[in-house]
DNA sequence: CGAGTATTGGATAGTTCAGTACAAAATTAG
DNA sequence: CTAATTTTGTACTGAACTATCCAATACTCG
């Protein structure tokens, strides 16, 4: 009945996200957001209502993104649960690489990103990535009851402190990459803190 | 025979530092640091010069009030290499709290701030943190070639990747102290990052 | 094909931005 | 007290910002 969209809206979000990621929230303008996505101001406002509209959804669809293999690597019932930190580990060095800019520089993490730019002024924001950080706690719980279980992980240190600790380093690596650590010194960060898990 | 200065230059800077630390560069106006300031544009722009360049001065010194103390620590002899280690870490958390926001909420690091949020695009804040970094990671050279030699790092990697890791845990906990973690899991995470010394 | 509707591009609005211009005020040296 | 010099408040500039408006366009359904 009427005129259908030319774009696919999904593609569009998924420039947006790239754009705020490498950019930050207030460096990108709806100009480069226009440039990102190859659509007009108007497409872009009748879709995404706002520029903070978009970024909240943007930035719901990077954890959408990222948490799914992650939750996958720790729920692997085919990996000791040490494994299952070791290859999340090796799953973030990977992604720093995956998706670094033209010139090689690393663009870190869109919601560590969040939480160091936004979070502290912005409450939808600092609610998503909150919700986030629960999740991969608790996901985090699951790999570690399974490598005490399974012995791979001996340390008598209280599963809340390491599940705190494994996300404390993965942020350390995503800033540690943005500050220009290359990929053999992220490999020695993450297996220097799994010595932490068998003490 | 000129007119003097009413302000303290210093105090300027540091109120701008903190308005910086606390907004970030791109959220922070130069009406912002007119109101944390207390002076008038024309004060501003005619001891700073421009916007980018008091925060240039900002950064430099916030560096040079953090790393005073934290070579001090990593340097002192009266401590084993471990305890300069913990220490810092002891040192790290405290000044989460120390420079923490009226509402309670931490303003992080303004280094790993500026990683994230600024360096990728500003070739002059990308410097002054990678020296910082530099001078970090050879500080805590020291502390671990002291903790080598009186036993209390008995761990076999290689330095550099020590280093490495605990300048990464160091940039963990300043994430997650803004991502709205307490002092008991601040502590926890650092007492974690520890076992790794003595596995 | 024609009526109805959503999309689209371009112009525009109104704010805020970093930075400047300039004159009045303030201070010291002589 | 005056001349010289710097600071400082105010007004301003031009650009960039987010967001809106609207007419022209393009498409679907009957």
């Amino acid at each position: 009945m009427a005129r259908p969209r030319t774009f696919d809206e999904e593609r569009a979000l998924d420039a947006a996200m790239r754009a705020f990621w490498t950019n930050g929230y207030e460096a990108t303008s709806t100009q480069d957001l226009c440039d990102a996505t190859g659509l007009g101001r108007s497409s872009i406002y009748n879709t995404f209502t706002s520029k903070h509209d978009l970024f909240r959804r943007a930035l719901t669809r990077y954890i959408e993104l990222m948490s799914a293999p992650q939750a996958e690597i720790l729920e692997d019932p085919g990996r000791s649960g040490m494994e299952r930190i070791r290859a999340l580990f090796t799953r973030i060095v990977d992604s720093e690489y995956e998706y670094r800019e033209a010139d090689g520089s690393s663009i870190g993490c869109l919601t560590v990103n969040t939480v160091v730019e936004l979070a502290r002024r912005d409450p939808e924001a600092a609610a998503l990535v909150e919700h986030d950080l629960r999740v991969r706690l608790d996901l985090l719980h699951v790999a570690l009851d399974a490598g005490r279980r399974d012995g791979t992980i001996t340390t008598g240190r209280d599963p809340d402190a390491l599940a705190r600790f494994i996300n404390a380093t993965i942020g350390g690596l995503r800033v540690s990459a943005q500050a220009g650590a290359d990929r053999a010194i992220l490999e020695s960060i993450a297996d220097t803190a799994l010595d932490a898990l068998r003490p």
